[in-house]
DNA sequence: CTCTTAGATAAGCACGCGCTTAGATTATAA
DNA sequence: TTATAATCTAAGCGCGTGCTTATCTAAGAG
């Protein structure tokens, strides 16, 4: 496990509810041009009143960014099936994580665009928990390789590509035919059929 | 053309400095979060010396953005080869966008995902820009499928899958194995091939 | 019913923000 | 050389920033 176990996230309500506000406020303004005014203006509350929840507006940003990260990390080792076949652990995988990436696409944006205004240890934290979703479906593209269900010449390289499509949801969704998440996941879960050279 | 004439990047050197500072800035500390004192800095000039140029920060961001967009689409038309074979064409296009969003990975980060910073007038012309590099890629691709080059359900999709790979670059770059851009650009062109089915 | 405590508010501090103005300096060209 | 325009700086304005402090409120424990 790449996080630390002390890494807590607040599970108040009205914490909660601060995360959820500051997403959407992220989300539409970036980290740096949203004031911790307009984020307790949305939730009609001083402006005051994050403070006892997150002692600062990185740290709120922080416990965002984890919470997201371990999120997806969860949804995708849900999403692995370890008793079928490469072809089937993978479609299932990027479908899920796909259509997280798209359900979730405010909260996405966040946890992946603005992760330079993270102090350094915090910053590690987050890199940790991406690095593990990435383990999961690397481990699947190998033993695809070495079953012979894909052909690929560079397993790291479309691991990355996999991520990267997945990842690169939020910048662009919702638009054209893709707001409706069986749409895109079908459509991702044949894009990376394809990426790794799949018989079907 | 969708960009209107009337849409001029100064020629002067100091406002040709002045943009680089500031990707570099934005870049790394995202846009909200940078000052237009710290762009000054960087430059060791004053922090009004930006105003001569660029009215204001977000008409300087407008400026990197249209440069940048405007920049990307004559790359990826020089890069188009009008009488080779689709496949040919194809992958001309991708290496060289790719290799393009590889070496200019921080000007490339500011003007795709800053946007929403921009004021609508100014957001429009650059969707616009935008829209036509896309639609570069997808007359090849459809051009690929008519020919029998590529086997391909579903175009609309496969040209967004290619865009997003290649505009995802930014977020990553430089990582891996993957920091020379000869590495990089036939592992893109490799991965295009696949996501069109072509025979190669 | 009282004590404790978590969570909210009102008020405001020190500072840095984008941007303006007035004037000095430099480049251009007649 | 001198007029003209472009571009810089010094100084600073008005305001909004993240955050703090002191105080109040409400709910739960004994």
């Amino acid at each position: 496990m790449s996080a630390p176990e002390n890494t807590v996230i607040s599970s108040s309500k009205a914490a909660a509810r601060m995360r959820e506000a500051a997403i959407e406020a992220f989300a539409e303004n970036g980290y740096g041009s949203t004031t911790t005014r307009q984020i307790a203006a949305r939730l009609d509350m001083s402006p005051a009143a994050m403070y006892p929840h997150y002692k600062s507006k990185e740290d709120l940003l922080y416990a965002i960014a984890y919470e997201g990260h371990a999120f997806a990390l969860q949804v995708v080792r849900e999403a692995d099936l370890p008793d079928a076949d490469a072809t089937t652990r993978l479609t299932s995988i990027i479908r899920r994580f796909a259509q997280w990436q798209a359900e979730n696409h405010r909260r996405a944006r966040v946890i992946q665009y603005e992760l330079t205004a993270l102090e350094p240890g915090h910053y590690r934290v987050i890199t940790g928990l991406r690095r593990d979703t990435t383990r999961v479906v690397r481990d699947v593209v190998d033993l695809g390789i070495a079953s012979g269900e894909f052909t690929v010449p560079d397993a790291e390289g479309v691991t990355l590509a996999l991520m990267s499509l997945c990842v690169d949801i939020c910048r662009w969704y919702p638009a054209g035919r893709y707001h409706e998440p069986d749409t895109l996941s079908s459509l991702y879960a044949d894009l990376s059929l394809r990426l790794v050279g799949a018989v079907h």
